[in-house]
DNA sequence: ATGCCGGGCGAAGCCCGA
């Protein structure tokens, strides 16, 4: 069977509570991390996913961000927020550890900043928020752990992640200082677990909800679960649930997911 | 196309996302 992790930015949960129960039933991972909730811990759809057969890991925010981690074993030794961003206002970090029968796994949901415009702040806190994403993966890689870091990392890491590269230069989400941050991560050792599995071009994990981006295929891919070396020799398969992007009411990004044995 | 859609908030219109 293996143990299916997945990674969703939902747009708020409270409007997607169908859509996120639907795919969830359909699909079946033992661990969803979640971005975007856009609520406070206490108005999360708590015991419609716990009918559903999960436990949950909390990091609210009203109205912005929020991070959540769903799982059908049991979660222990729950992280708010980045260790090494300890000042940071916005709920875009959550870890975990999934208690398996006989081993543990380590995860987190990563909303990374957006970063736009370039020149300004917001920019400057993004790249600030992957320095202090890489240091803080450099920790837990010292652990030598199952780890799975997935989220929703607003990087496009190479040309081939867009369907239209030209138009996203001078983007926050394509800068040279942007996928330079990125590839930090994954020089630590980190492995991007769909590039693990397929050089194929053409895998979106988000396409806009204007000017037609999903009926064109003008997508991008900046949903990703970077495997630690434990992990990654471990991964079985990687994929990119597409179809949830057509259904009624979808969020502007779709569920990725990666199975280890 | 530095906002065309679609959220939150809160009850009109602005803030935000990528």
């Amino acid at each position: 069977m293996g143990l299916k992790i997945a990674s969703w930015n939902v747009n708020s949960v409270k409007i997607r509570t169908e859509a996120v129960s639907q795919w969830i039933s359909e699909a079946q991972p033992d661990v969803l991390c979640l971005q975007e909730i856009k609520c406070q811990d206490n108005s999360f759809p708590r015991t419609l996913f716990e009918d559903l057969g999960y436990n949950i890991a909390l990091l609210g925010q009203k109205s912005y961000n929020g991070v959540a981690i769903l799982s059908k074993w049991p979660i222990s030794d729950v992280t708010l927020g980045l260790p090494t961003f300890p000042e940071d206002e916005q709920a875009r970090y959550l870890e975990a550890v999934i208690g398996l029968p006989d081993e543990a796994v380590r995860v987190a949901s990563i909303y990374l900043p957006n970063g736009n415009p370039p020149d300004t702040g917001k920019y400057e806190y993004k790249l600030r928020w992957m320095d202090a994403l890489r240091q803080h993966a450099r920790t837990l890689l010292t652990y030598e752990e199952t780890l799975v870091l997935g989220g929703d990392y607003n990087v496009i890491p190479t040309p081939a992640d867009a369907a239209n590269p030209a138009a996203w230069v001078g983007d926050a989400l394509f800068l040279p200082d942007t996928r330079r941050h990125f590839r930090g991560l994954l020089n630590l050792g980190l492995r991007d677990a769909l590039r693990a599995c397929t050089n194929e071009a053409g895998l979106y994990s988000f396409w806009d909800y204007q000017a037609g981006a999903w009926q064109r295929n003008n997508g991008i891919r900046i949903d990703h679960l970077l495997l630690s070396p434990e992990a990654a020799g471990r991964l079985e398969a990687s994929g990119i649930d597409k179809h949830v992007r057509g259904r009624e009411k979808p969020s502007d990004h779709v569920p990725v997911w990666a199975v280890l044995n």
